[in-house]
DNA sequence: TTTGATTTTGAGCGACTGTTCAAGTTAAAA
DNA sequence: TTTTAACTTGAACAGTCGCTCAAAATCAAA
């Protein structure tokens, strides 16, 4: 019966997700968006709703692709500690120049909606709520591996390692810093180690 | 010889200013500015010559009136960490219900302009450098006092507090955690203490 | 009081926004 | 091969955007 659809949707979320990270939600235009993902406003309409659908989708999307990297770098590093560093470094240091912000696409969410009870806004925080969620799951088995003392709870160091990672995020996010980045990443460890 | 301007500059750009921060560039419609500074497009655009140009001086204000924030918690405070920590519970406690954004405006728009060849991005550098050159100055201070020892130099404490402070502000961004605050900001002021 | 430089006003311009939908295209089912 | 439901297309709509400028209002100087 009928047609198929000729676009493949984990792709034009990816496209479009790439876009709105680099540009914000109000900067791109439905227009950046056609061209982006080649496909004509009727299609995107009928796939996705409006933008806002897209961007929410991008947005989901955006976080199943983070926590899917930090499991990548986990199972294949020695310690969990390890492995959330080479992430952290991965992020900060490798891929500084392909990506489109060095600032987390959830953190330019969060900041960008800042009137509190549009959906977008929610969204934001739901996803928020469970990346810390997911980051709690592993400090609590950092802890069990005796990676970690127990002075702090998972989610303390959850909540730490949330703080200092979007702190150096906003801080790359500017040229002429990359040499600092190696010692304040170090620095980092050092104190979740440290606490 | 002629007419006298009506508006007082410095409560205009002062109002714009919350507005931008609340809502950012994108987001703020001239009409909204003009119903909050309760202006004619003509007046605003003969003042400000464009909506950048009166975002540009919202901009330079914000970080005017932080560092005179700052200048009076120093001027009231026994130790210049102490002073610095009051600003920070200031910030991050105290003004959280009445500010516009948990998040510096300067933070946002560095997020919000990531298109790396527009004025207002690099403004927004220009900006965010100047005042980690203040930030400088004050920890140069503190270690000349004793306050601090000298394992770090005076620029990496100030990248340190910038990275603190930028992710406590990024983390309270939210509903519902007002409980750490305090906490946290006990133990950042630990931190640089014991670096 | 008259003059005239300066400021304020607000209707409105052209461009752009998010979105719609009738017409055209496609391909599985009959 | 014909039918038909699903998908794609893109012109176009109503609304909003940043901004302009001729006309009206203002007030110090003459």
């Amino acid at each position: 019966m009928a047609n198929k659809v000729k676009f493949e949707r984990e792709n034009v979320v990816r496209v479009a997700s790439q876009l709105f990270w680099q540009k914000g939600f109000h900067a791109t235009s439905t227009r950046d968006l056609q061209e982006a993902v080649n496909m004509r406003p009727g299609s995107i309409y009928s796939a996705f709703g409006s933008k806002e659908g897209l961007y929410s989708e991008s947005l989901k999307d955006y976080t199943v692709q983070m926590k899917t990297q930090i499991e990548g770098f986990l199972s294949s590093a020695d310690t969990l500690l390890g492995g959330l560093r080479a992430f952290v470094e991965n992020v900060v240091i490798k891929t500084k120049d392909c990506s489109p912000s060095a600032i987390c696409m959830l953190v330019k969410a969060n900041s960008e909606f800042a009137e509190k009870d549009t959906n977008l806004y929610e969204l934001s925080l739901d996803l928020t709520a469970q990346f810390e969620a997911y980051l709690t799951q592993l400090f609590t088995q950092a802890i069990n591996n005796g990676e970690l003392g127990n002075t702090l709870t998972a989610v303390e160091y959850a909540r730490f390692f949330q703080v200092q990672f979007t702190g150096l995020r906003g801080y790359f996010n500017r040229p002429n810093v990359e040499q600092f980045a190696e010692p304040m990443i170090n620095q980092m460890f050092m104190l979740i180690k440290k606490l």
